[in-house]
DNA sequence: TATGAATGAGCTTTCATTCAT
DNA sequence: CATGAATGAAAGCTCATTCAT
């Protein structure tokens, strides 16, 4: 039964429109990090924000809208702040390229400030995947995994099918994005390990070496198979 | 929200007291690990249960309460259906120990059932743990780490120091679980990536070669440099 | 963007589950008769029930399906102590049914207690119709509306075409409800009109006597036309 | 709600300020008579305006006074447009007269633009009067009112009392408002009916000539009694 | 003269929990 | 052992209104 009505367009002015937004962008990045979407509350965020509880609603039209708001903005500054090529050249070599690429994940992982919050934010993204995450797939991720892929492809050498090289790169992501995912088992675990900065430094050493060697394996075994066989496909390479 | 375990023991019934009980933590672990603790709702979980709304409080005192009897449950079938072992003897070669290892750590994780509910939940748990999570780690978990280190240090060679092993260990495990951490971008970055049997052998395949090149060449290395150099440490292995 | 939910049949009781869900009708009714169906809100049903604000959601599911109970149940009563037939049998003269049906309507509306509510709603209803007004048009009004032309078509005689018989039922329905509907103009207008029963039983005689002149001349045009001109077709009666 | 008009006059500029009074005006105008007071939004209000959300208190110190200016307005403009002799002078015949009072007055409700909308104003105002009730029925309704009266008065003849000219009245009138009034339930009860200028001029026709046979027989009626008893006084019209 | 930002009161609804039976 | 009824706290959201500019 629905009584009849007239649609309103939500207000939701867009851009920076006083202090208020972005003290509410903030805050619910803060919130919305630390107890996810659902248990965070806009009474909560504005609160933290200094704003009324009506302010979210005038802002971005409602909770989601926030979120969604959140999600983008923290996406924005961490491209900003970490852009996929780690600051190296195209021409670096590809070694020099992937230790890059490995230490700037980490640090962009489990440095504090804005950019951890857009970590745990992504986490809790890929529990509960929301509408927003197709978006920062599109302009965050796709970039990231393209760019990785150039390095391992550099690696593998130019006779590496396409399955190969997106299998070594999800090997080497993983690795990085673990101590991340499962820091609470880690900790409990191996209560040993810290996350200063030296030490991420001496992970990505790791990371970078067990996955030079491997792919410097499969590059090899790859020649060899190549030099010895043309008409070779590797197991697990074929489709 | 306080995840912290209060203990309310008094009116809460031990062991098997009739078949509601059952029906309730089965229907909580679908729910809890369909939608997370916070979004389950009690109704929905008697619901599903057959059961009466207080039910929940009756039997386990409160929803807190049944979460922990849920992960606990769950925990134990998937011990109980997966032993760490998986399967092969201590004498079998470590290759094949390990390749073992992933492949039924990946069905685990994978194949439908209760222990993808099991998976489901502790992926929850890593976002935001809980007390239960110690309890796990203890009895499952540890116990495959420290399965899977005998595997490693058997194939890293007995020079290996433990640092080491645990790195390498981790990067093995990482690679499993990344396919289910991660898998909302996964899906969205490669579509054409399924998860079918066939896939899950080809991909456990995949990460057994990978993982396996890496620790040939750790061990090869640690071998040389240990005969060039008896004080040899790698770098990242000091500390 | 929809996160993920499971689906939660409300538990909306049926049939009498106690004193609260009675008390919760009457005093919905009441409140709903007063200010609408916008205007009333959940908070001050239930403190005039005496019942706590989640009560309506435990008994209807929502302020909606309470609206709709109360104008079922309304409209139940309404059925009950006023009857169609207004109690006489259809064997009676037409036009004694006549004036039984009109006078009994006009008390149902201007009478007191819970029926005088029901023209209220009703009242509303012709405002801002809900999915509610298909049912009661259908269970109560239909059958009212039927009975009343059963007796208009007897008193216009068998050669009336429907259509003739519809708008004079609308005519007569029309002047009883008028002081009903336009109540606030009248009292304006007439400040000596009240609504005392003797002035209610004076106001049923007059339509009444205005209905009956019309119907007999109308009748008894028809019946000279059709005697003058069998294929007589009355002006305002074709189509 | 309490619709008691409070007299805000300071900031509210009079007559024509500009053009955003206007637009407020017509836009108010139709939102109003669309859902009513209560759930018209100011919000919706200024947007279909084209103003501010401010726009509303500025002119018209709120929504309240804003709704008396609307309904002041609808009616001068519905005066304007339909005066109450209806075209007709005073001079016709008293049948002319009455079929073009019952014409007119079913044009005005029934042809769209803001006549209409007035009419939908003034069933909103039957169900819950304002203080802007009183105003329109002494410059609008009564005027209606006494030209009626004229009307039947003429047509019962000099020896009808007030009581029996006051309850004509109202049965014609009656007739007119009920198809507006209860239009849910007449498209209920007969799909068939349309109103289309068709349909209206033979509903005019209908009620014009269930009107007169009815007060040609009271008027007969009279005259008999009144020849054989000068005390007469006919049933219900004593008191 | 007019506006965009901001507010506070109050709305419906949800939900874990309790209690008498 | 188990339940249906009932509750209180709190959630998200709406809206008329205000205020500095």
């Amino acid at each position: 039964m629905c009584l009849t009505m007239v649609e309103t367009v939500p207000p939701t002015p867009a851009g920076d429109s006083g202090p208020t937004r972005e003290h509410l962008l903030e805050a619910a990045g803060t919130v919305f990090a630390e107890v996810g979407f659902r248990a965070a509350t806009v009474r909560a965020i504005c609160q933290q924000a200094g704003a009324n509880v009506a302010a979210v609603n005038y802002h971005f039209g409602d909770k989601e809208a926030l979120y969604a708001a959140v999600l983008k903005e923290s996406c924005r500054v961490a491209l900003e702040k970490f852009p996929p090529d780690a600051g190296l050249p195209p021409e670096a070599p590809a070694e020099n390229r992937l230790r890059a690429f490995v230490q700037a994940f980490l640090q962009r992982i489990f440095s504090g400030g804005p950019s951890a919050r857009h970590g745990q934010l992504m986490a809790r993204e890929m529990i509960e995947p929301t509408a927003a995450l197709d978006g920062i797939v599109r302009e965050e991720i796709r970039p990231m995994s393209v760019r990785l892929s150039e390095i391992i492809r550099a690696l593998l050498g130019p006779s590496a099918n396409e399955e190969t090289v997106r299998r070594c790169s999800m090997s080497v992501v993983s690795q990085i994005l673990f101590y991340h995912h499962c820091r609470p088992v880690v900790n409990r675990l191996f209560p040993e390990v810290t996350f200063t900065p030296e030490e991420i430094d001496r992970l990505a050493d790791h990371i970078t070496r067990f996955s030079l060697a491997a792919l410097h394996h499969f590059s090899a075994e790859n020649d060899t198979e190549r030099r010895d066989n043309p008409n070779f496909a590797s197991q697990g390479d074929h489709d």
